[in-house]
DNA sequence: AATTTCATGTAATTCGTTACATGATTCC
DNA sequence: GGAATCATGTAACGAATTACATGAAATT
């Protein structure tokens, strides 16, 4: 019972949490800045969350600094809340490559060991390319004759998906760039 | 109370019905094909979807053909259910702008009354504006420097919600278009 | 005969929203 | 001193999923 609210907005709140101490308002604005083109939460969702995580030690109010009559709660990040950091961050399984969380785990890759990065770039490649599969054959499937509006969203939605397979491609290409060059500086060739 | 499923599920069935009678292993198929590449129902929401609507009238049992044992249950629309479809179709405020629904909407748009069609169409335009508006002045607020995963994950968002304003923006002169021009064939100019 | 795919359904759970309620602070 | 917006929180609800359970029909 109550292990608390979804594990993306968990990730999102100890992600952003780690950069800088916030309360709730300001981290609201810094979450939909971040991920307002994938995504937005509401005070409703996050203010719980914000709770849940306190009761279970993954963060703690800063010390409102004695006389300061706050009207603020400054939150910050535990060395529990790190450690459970680390775990989600951690994580490359289908949790990280869906539509709905695959952004916020893309938005942390800079704290993302190398390696996960990749597993996780390539998971939601593959997720891609199922969908891709899904739907051309249950189009070439679909004997009848689709009407403009249909086939367009088609098209729109086709067009849309390899896009973004082919952003993931050169994400991966330069990953795998990165990670075969530990140290070049040297010009040791022509 | 129980007032049933969800409005984009309830749409998307009862457009689907409309076309043809149908079972539910099959109307899911058909949905996830039409749909795929922007959501996915599961039979655990459909299948209580369908009981819903039939309880209110808005579809019913095709007759089972007496001696055959059906092992498919086929639905088809009742008199009801073209109404209820039809004053679907006529919404036009945020419930047909919102990512979940706009692609239900859009994939109906056959039936929908040309008037309505391009109320949503830049209803879900000024609803991306908006989007980019807010994450845009977000982005000039936020002073600190952005590592680079961030800024990419910005930049592909940007891109691919400007790629769908700009399709808004063809489908709306194109509707635009062929809403002046009721009858066209003579070529009464040079 | 066994396995896969078709087909239907339910219970519990997930993940979040909307609407409401309340008050402090800052701007004009 | 009135309005806007900052700030926190809760209760009720929404919309769908996952996991489970069951069995018929077709394929090998």
């Amino acid at each position: 019972m109550a292990s608390g609210q979804g594990r993306v907005l968990e990730l999102a709140v100890l992600g952003s949490l780690h950069e800088t101490p916030l309360h709730g308002y300001e981290l609201r604005k810094r979450l939909n800045a971040l991920l307002g083109m994938f995504r937005a939460f509401s005070y409703g969702s996050l203010y719980p969350c914000l709770k849940s995580l306190l009761e279970q030690g993954l963060i703690a109010e800063e010390h409102p600094t004695a006389v300061t009559g706050r009207s603020k709660i400054v939150y910050k990040l535990t060395a529990e809340g790190k450690e459970r950091l680390q775990e989600l961050l951690t994580q490359a399984g289908p949790s990280a490559w869906e539509d709905e969380s695959f952004g916020v785990h893309f938005a942390f890759f800079r704290h993302t060991e190398a390696e996960v990065r990749l597993r996780i770039l390539e998971g939601r490649r593959s997720r891609l390319e199922e969908r891709l599969d899904g739907v051309r054959t249950a189009l070439a499937r679909t004997r009848e004759r689709l009407d403009s509006y249909t086939l367009e969203l088609q098209r729109h939605g086709l067009e849309s998906v390899e896009r973004e397979v082919r952003w993931l491609n050169e994400l991966i290409a330069t990953e795998r760039r990165a990670s075969q060059e530990p140290a070049k500086d040297m010009s040791s060739d022509e």
